[in-house]
DNA sequence: GTGGCTGCAAAGCTTTTGCATGTTC
DNA sequence: GAACATGCAAAAGCTTTGCAGCCAC
């Protein structure tokens, strides 16, 4: 699938990125990297830390934290607005919406037509300058939907 | 003005509405819900809290913490998505859009043009059944526009 | 009078910080 | 070899919980 490909692509990449930022390149921020650009979900600090666990013990919270902030300050990754206590980061920074399930909590994204377009309506806004947008689709998704 | 007549109706309104969800009446809930009735911030239970304190300087933050909760809990106010790591309230239960400053982190809230008629495009959504939905425009407002 | 609510203090999570050790360049 | 990153442990937020006393109904 060319999906894929593309990623590993932007793995690839990484390294040399990475440098560009003035940043040295370690096994544990290739993880964390490569880990966030796969998945669809967007996780937390603490999936992020136990899914590298599992191919690298040693790893350390801690240092989970760091580099996730360390990514956020470069722009390699962004912060995800959630309704709940915990941080969810996305790798993906193109424009895109959210799905977001009321049962379960999952955060799905999607494509916007052209999110780059959207501009708040009315005389509102009292000189506010919009960067970018995105919309939130609260609902449920197909697990949570047959249930309710 | 029209607007602030309409806020004072539905904290008039509001010892009854209380007493329908089975949930007495007490001078703590009604400070709670008048102040985020007429703010037009979204406020953390740390400001609701030392809001209050000024008027009723015995109330604890652990009591707003619960008031906060069963109020979301009887659908009378709602937690917004943010990107910190603080839970913010609105009283605004109508659907409407966020402008949210990525200078100083306000949010100010928008109406939408008709929000309701949203729907993600494509089909992408995979069984995912929309309910409601809300615009993040991410920016800077006034303040931090001219500084930047 | 009773059940529910408040206030206090303690505990639980998530996140941040400091510092010695280890790694990248 | 120098500068930076990691890992550990401790601390700092924010939020929740338990319980005795108090208040609305």
């Amino acid at each position: 699938m060319a999906q894929s490909a593309q990623l590993q692509e932007r793995i690839n990449a990484f390294p040399t990125a990475c440098r560009g930022a003035g940043l040295k390149v370690t096994p544990q921020r290739v993880a964390v990297y490569s880990m966030l650009v796969k998945t669809t979900q967007h996780p937390s600090p603490e999936e992020v830390y136990s899914e590298i666990r599992k191919l690298s013990p040693s790893i350390s919270l801690a240092t989970v934290y760091k580099i996730l902030d360390m990514f956020m300050l470069k722009g390699f990754i962004r912060r995800v607005s959630t309704q709940d206590q915990v941080s969810r980061y996305d790798a993906n920074l193109a424009p895109h919406d959210h799905l977001i399930c009321s049962g379960c909590g999952k955060i799905q994204d999607i494509m916007g037509d052209e999110p780059q377009m959207r501009q708040p309506s009315g005389n509102q806004t009292n000189g506010f300058q919009v960067v970018s947008s995105e919309i939130h689709y609260h609902g449920f998704c197909g697990d949570c939907a047959s249930v309710n």
